[in-house]
RNA sequence: GCGGGUGUAGCUCAGUUGGUUAGAGCGCCAGUUUGUGGUACUGGAUGUCGCCGGUUCAAAUCCGGUCACUCGCCCCA
């Protein structure tokens, strides 16, 4: 077809998408405040460095996968890819560090160019909590125990299984790094392509592969509890027994890996087979070293995000809100009058739709789909009884009602 | 960025080895019902066969390109 098309990888949201949409914000909000987690919301773009910066590296990540653009000032921007380097930022740029802990929860849309597949769009939704200050193994337990208590409160946890990693400390995963990248190199050859080239780039995300053959080889590679720091240990442990003891249930996944720097400590996501290849629901972990390399303090944080796009595939249709009445006048002289008693109506509290188009028999029809409970008619007839016809869309009785009592005709019927 | 699949009515989809006027269900419109929906029956309209080009007497059908969707890879902050 030759009519305008949305951008790829953008999509509208029409009414009943969109209550899915509010129906997942919304729950998470109402979960998140039952762990004291506030909303707020950052800027939807900002300076380039703000992502630039925490990668490092891997920064031709940001070049080559964001929307970056310069404005007419000349100043470059990116429309933001994810929510915790905003936050992160706002905590520094607000001078929050001296009012810690803070914890957020924050819901919006976010951009990255990429191919677009199921529950991947190029502008997508994401929910997300942080929680910012707390170095204790408990934050990293409250934060997970926020995703556990969200998912279920949508319906969906039982579809995921939460799978959880540690990075250790640097001190852990520089002494990991090292062991892994020797293991490898004897077998470099027999690696897949893809792997060959993260051996150079990014070797722990070798442990995310899909390669059977690199599977294979990693069997035997080093693991990185081995090289834990006994602070790491002890820290991972605390957030397990914390676990534990809150019936949460979940999976040892070693080879559940972040390729930046700033991350420590504990990953985790909850997965689910039902999406593809886009398995991950919500995910996670801490990031101590994410407010040093925007330039601020040391500061401890742990957090996660979810896309709101693949919680809403999980989850469930949402009704949409029915009329207690449709306003139909029989003939045009009758409109305003009806019009009137319509605001009126709303004024009391009602929910109330006007039949604007149409004869009778349509505007009954277009009533009848909506779901109304009650069909208020009137033409010069009732009008001049200073009355109006009201038709109960359910069993199809119908009676007339004085204007004057119409209020407490209504409030009998709920 | 790479590879596979798909694209026909508003929606879900048929359409044979290329062949004359491209179909079904749902939805939509009208009527049975001149101030009244749902159920039923009757009738009606659906359309640049994604787009551009090529092969052919002839293309929805075959070929090439392109765009979009989709599945997987890369990436996943």
């Amino acid at each position: 077809m030759d009519i305008i098309q949305p951008v790829r990888g953008t999509s509208d949201l029409l009414p009943a998408d969109k209550a899915k949409h509010n129906h997942v914000i919304e729950t998470a909000k109402q979960g998140a405040a039952q762990f004291g987690y506030a909303e707020m919301a950052t800027p939807m773009f900002e300076f380039t460095e703000v992502f630039s910066r925490p990668l490092g590296a891997s920064s031709d990540v940001v070049a080559k996968e964001t929307y970056s653009f310069e404005d007419r000032g000349g100043t470059g921007l990116t429309l933001r890819p994810e929510g915790t380097a905003s936050a992160m930022r706002a905590i520094i740029s607000n001078g929050l560090t001296q009012s810690l802990p803070q914890r957020w929860f924050y819901a919006g849309p976010m951009f990255r160019y990429e191919r677009p597949q199921k529950g991947r769009m190029r502008q997508f939704h994401q929910i997300g909590c942080e929680l910012i200050g707390p170095a204790s193994p408990f934050g990293d337990a409250e934060i997970i125990a926020c995703g556990v208590h969200i998912l279920k409160s949508l319906g969906v946890l039982e579809q995921t299984v939460l799978h959880l990693n540690t990075l250790g400390d640097s001190d852990s995963r520089q002494a990991y790094r090292t062991a892994l990248i020797a293991y490898l190199e004897a077998y470099r050859n027999d690696l897949s392509e893809d792997s060959q080239r993260r051996l150079d780039t990014n070797p722990l995300r070798i442990l995310d592969t899909k390669s059977a053959s690199d599977k294979d080889i990693l069997q035997d590679a080093p693991q990185l509890h081995r090289y834990l720091t006994p602070a790491a240990q002890t820290h991972f442990e605390a957030v397990k027994e914390a676990l534990q003891a809150a019936s949460i249930a979940w999976v040892d996944d070693p080879f559940l890996v972040r390729g930046l720097d700033y991350y420590s400590h504990t990953a985790f996501e909850f997965i689910t087979d039902q999406l593809g290849a886009q398995g991950t629901v919500l995910g996670g972990g801490r990031y101590d070293g994410l407010a040093q390399s925007l330039g601020g303090p040391l500061l401890p944080a742990v957090g996660f995000a979810a896309g709101i796009e693949r919680l809403a595939l999980l989850g469930e249709e949402q009704a949409q809100p029915v009329p207690d009445l449709v306003l139909l006048a029989a003939e045009q002289s009758a409109e305003a009058a009806i019009f009137a008693l319509g605001c009126q109506l709303r004024t009391d509290g009602y929910h109330v739709v006007s039949m604007l188009s149409g004869n009778m028999g349509k505007k009954m029809k277009a009533a009848n789909k909506l779901g109304a409970r009650f069909a208020l008619i009137a033409g010069a007839d009732e009008l001049g009884r200073n009355c109006v016809s009201l038709r109960n869309m359910q069993d199809g009785t119908q009676t007339e009602v004085e204007i004057s009592v119409l209020g407490n005709w209504l409030a009998q019927q709920r």
